[in-house]
DNA sequence: AATCAGTTTATAATGGTTCTAAACAACTGT
DNA sequence: ACAGTTGTTTAGAACCATTATAAACTGATT
């Protein structure tokens, strides 16, 4: 029920595979990272079900799109994902991939002094890649 | 000549497709940005031999293992490298996937104030991503 | 219920990157 | 200079994340 109004507010059908890839991403406790094959596997975890693999690609185009996932741009062979889409930034984990959120109040205010003519900027994102 | 001894003391073989690349790499005004494919179109009007794609991707790796190249996070289907290879931040236009340096001077120190254990920072990149 | 538009799915295609293994070229020691 | 060794180049194949295809299906509308 709580997913079906902000799919169709969304001018998204409510179907059931959406609705279930709904819960595995929105119905935590927190926000977290992943990539397609993560999700997946979490998928397959979470429903007994099948969903195809490119139903999952197309349903988080879908919420990138309208903004309820944000790519997180980091040096890999794979996209990753954030259900976190305020402004935030990231350590990244060099050793096992994972992204770990800071809190703005961790990294203090970015200030660009310079701008680039006829455009604007649309995202600031700081990535502090970590080694052991 | 000039980059001979700049492979040799890497204990990288000074070979011509090598030599050739550093060419066109390092012997410019200034440094850039540049995705493998666009190198290899920059390799074939700089010079009438062809040097293999395999080579060129062995080459631009064996280079950014030697700090002589880095790559750039950003989210793209390919990878982007840069032959600036001091700390530095980008603006990335979305509308023609091009790189742009900030200079140190145009952002301000990047303080973060969390750590994690037993991690150290490797390095602080910001990407300020630019629309129209 | 009938229709229409949107969605799912299995599968194929795409394309950047990496692997393979044979030919080749640079170094080393003599 | 030569032979032996090791590192490098190469064409082509393999890999694999992602996207495209198009037929079956489902949800919304009348
Ligand atoms: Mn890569
Ligand atoms: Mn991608
Ligand atoms: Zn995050
Ligand atoms: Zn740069």
């Amino acid at each position: 029920m709580k997913y079906i109004d902000k799919l169709r507010n969304s001018g998204l059908r409510p179907t059931k595979q959406r609705l279930q890839i709904c819960e595995v991403l929105f119905n935590t406790e927190r926000t977290f990272h992943f990539t397609i094959n993560e999700l997946e596997k979490k998928i397959k975890d979470k429903i007994d079900s099948k969903i195809s693999l490119a139903t999952i690609y197309n349903t988080v185009h879908a919420f990138e799109k309208k903004g309820y996932l944000k790519q997180i741009p980091v040096n890999s062979n794979q996209t990753y994902f954030d259900t976190n889409t305020t402004n935030h930034h990231h350590f990244y984990n060099l050793k096992d991939g994972k992204l770990i959120d800071l809190e703005n109040s961790d990294v203090g205010p970015i200030n660009i002094k310079r701008k680039i003519d006829g455009k604007k900027i649309k995202s600031i994102e700081v990535l502090v890649k970590l080694e052991d």
